[in-house]
DNA sequence: TATGAAAGTTTTAAATA
DNA sequence: TATTTAAAACTTTCATA
């Protein structure tokens, strides 16, 4: 699934993370090259699936959210059949966030942001009647010291 | 830093969310507006730091990032200076795509994206040379089972 | 809130290196 | 083959009703 990039296409890759808002002479000039090539390698990557989506990314405090637990998940199941029932109670839950299934001895790790402590445990308490765990670890943000959504390129 | 917003104004974050590439006009057909309604409330929500930010998301697996780490880290020190070299230590690595300091026994968590577990190795050496840290355990994602910016509204 | 017009941007096509 | 030029279609922005 790797793509080859040139350095011009990784010089635009970060312009596009960096301000998604530029128009593509800005990005040409800061690149150093010209609209129309800026655009055609913006469409190849977009088909490439380099580019996923644009978007705008919001501020969780100022939209009340301000709770962000990591929860470390152990499981005693292992079939097709739970692992498919888990995996739709997450996507169907928009607080989660991130989850992803571990190396190890810790299953999966989520990422949920909801309102406030109370509000995590409606979330948990909902989770855990949905699907069974063995044993969930939940651990509390206090402060977000670094958030980007930027690759390194 | 709470604001408040209506039910138009949270059916426009979830448009410019799901595809920030919309036009106003598509915007405001599918919030059952109109043009300069949205755009002065999408106005008002960026002044207002709602939206924070415009940008468009790349895939790590595209891009040759193959390995994704969750990093616990146990620390024995907790003083102002120790802290700051720490912070900066992690704004300088762009594989940290999130931190956070924690509520209880584990002190931070780190999401880290590389290439690779050598790069992870690398990442790991440099950052315990640069600052003290007591324990750390790494939890390496097999799949990356829900990933979204999505807040939810 | 709606209309509309000016300024700016994206997208396509044709010409050029 | 990739870039520049050019022009049409569309979008944003903002003044005015």
């Amino acid at each position: 699934m790797a793509v080859r990039l040139d350095e011009l296409d990784r010089k635009i890759l970060v312009q596009l993370q960096e301000d998604g808002g530029q128009s593509l002479d800005d990005i040409a000039k800061n690149v150093g090259s010209s609209k129309t090539p800026v655009w055609n390698r913006i469409r190849k990557m977009r088909e490439a699936g380099v580019i996923k989506q644009q978007t705008y990314l919001l501020d969780a405090e100022a939209l009340g959210l301000e709770a962000c637990f990591f929860v470390l998940i152990r499981t005693s199941e292992h079939d097709a059949t739970w692992q498919k029932a888990f995996l739709k109670a997450l996507n169907d839950r928009p607080e989660v966030q991130e989850a992803h299934r571990l190396a190890g001895d810790i299953d999966y790790i989520l990422k949920v942001r909801v309102a406030n402590a109370r509000a995590y445990d409606v979330f948990y308490q909902a989770l855990i009647s949905e699907v069974k765990v063995h044993n969930v670890t939940a651990l509390l943000s206090m402060e977000e010291i670094k958030s980007t959504t930027m690759l390194p390129l």
